[in-house]
DNA sequence: AAGTTAGGTGACCATTTGGTCACATGTCAA
DNA sequence: TTGACATGTGACCAAATGGTCACCTAACTT
């Protein structure tokens, strides 16, 4: 399996995007931590996890019996300059800023 | 199935990841010619160019019996965001930037 | 040392997914 | 209008995927 397909691949997964969602909002989480937030058992997080953590998009850290999971974003990014280019980009972003404008007047 | 869901899943497999390198490089082509750089029928073709489209990373035009194909970038830009912030924004694509550079050298 | 806590392994099963095929519809060209 | 061309549908099958469990090792606590 390729690099990129691992990537797409561990984000297909609704748990696993929430997992990222989790670690967006705080880093350096232990599988325990994170388990509890998921309506699975302990074994159906860690195996999310290790796909994720094969993927590159989250780095784990060992600390005595606990391992702490990070954030990468270095693959999210790749994904978007995969289909987005630099002048692509400026067109989309003003079309996403002034849609969530839109939706801030609400 | 949520929006989002729908998208990741699109972006799951390599042959529709293919097709949206094809529509990347040139936009507007039709199922026949699509078809013709995959291995695979005319069948597998529709069936994966048509999860792209329920994601909305595709958009269509009919045109008499075609049926030309288009990328969209929005959701890949929303798979951006949502993941990485403003602040992180700039040192991810300074680090990318980077690695790219040193790339290039060899 | 003994009990508790954090995490890992391999087998197993239900469901989903990728790809093909027989068959069908609508459009263009001679 | 007859035939070729572009695309659509539903059934089908092999393979991959998500989740659980019995069982295991390693580290902290008292």
């Amino acid at each position: 399996m390729t690099d990129d397909d691992r990537v797409f691949k561990a984000l297909a997964d609704p748990s696993r995007r929430f997992l990222l969602d989790l670690l967006f909002q705080r880093d350096g989480r232990t599988l325990t931590e994170l388990e509890s937030e998921l309506a699975m058992t302990r074994f159906g997080a860690a195996k999310h996890l290790r796909v994720l953590e094969d993927a590159g998009l989250v780095v784990v850290r060992r600390s005595g019996r606990e391992k702490l999971h990070f954030l990468n974003p270095v693959p999210i990014r790749l994904i978007h300059d995969r289909w987005i280019d630099k002048f692509t980009e400026r067109q989309v972003t003003a079309l996403v800023d002034l849609k969530n404008a839109l939706e801030d007047e609400e």
